[in-house]
DNA sequence: TAACCGATATCGCAAATCCGATACCGACGG
DNA sequence: CCGTCGGTATCGGATTTGCGATATCGGTTA
């Protein structure tokens, strides 16, 4: 039961929506695009629902079969990457990268 | 309302086990320390559970009323790193949208 | 001593997150 | 025509996560 005490739960829809701004992707890609990353596939129970809840805030949109990002999509990611860099400012350190990266200061909508 | 699609839930126990690691900390400061980086502070019904889970695990230890990390409590926190460094391997671009991205500034939503 | 205050800690509850199983559909081969 | 296969999608349930309210404890002040 290995209670893991940082799995990265809750990342999901963020990834996802992070995923299909970098390009189009069915849901096909996007499980294969977050199997690379994460070392295995969401359930198809889990990513379906995540992408019809995306769909359905207007964030994304079914284009020929694939996934694109709306206005508001890109908006929301761009807040979404705000509160990211805003929480792990010291993201360099966390990644044993090199120090000198100043964050700017984050605004809450 | 306002469901949040991308709320960085789940990262909590991440959190407080990265800011411990960086300096000694009582729950007070550490609450202070999330608040100063999320915008708001956890409930001491959110924080003190995750605490007291993390010192159960003997990822973390009381030292003069402070939490420090004990051995297994860096493993833990390299490993979550490498998770978290290979999930957001392209952290630069979420950070700073390079490859001229750089939509709008935020709008009230 | 009594009242107060911040920090610490626990309890039960609501919501989110995720998964396994299952079902549907279009394409393909036997 | 029928079985199979990959992609899409839904349902129900189990676990995790976070919060509000509450209780305790040590130190300070009147």
């Amino acid at each position: 039961m290995e209670k893991r005490c940082c799995g990265m739960r809750g990342l999901l829809t963020f990834l996802v929506l992070w995923i299909i701004s970098r390009a189009p992707a069915s849901g096909a890609d996007v499980a294969r695009e977050i199997e690379a990353r994460r070392g295995k596939s969401p359930s198809p129970g889990t990513l379906y629902p995540v992408l019809k809840s995306l769909k359905e805030q207007g964030l994304v949109e079914l284009k020929a079969g694939k996934y694109v990002l709306t206005h508001d999509g890109h908006e929301e990611l761009t807040e979404a990457r705000a509160l990211f860099t805003a929480i792990f400012y010291d993201r360099d350190e966390i990644c044993k990268g090199k120090g000198g990266a100043k964050a700017g200061r984050a605004k809450s909508a």
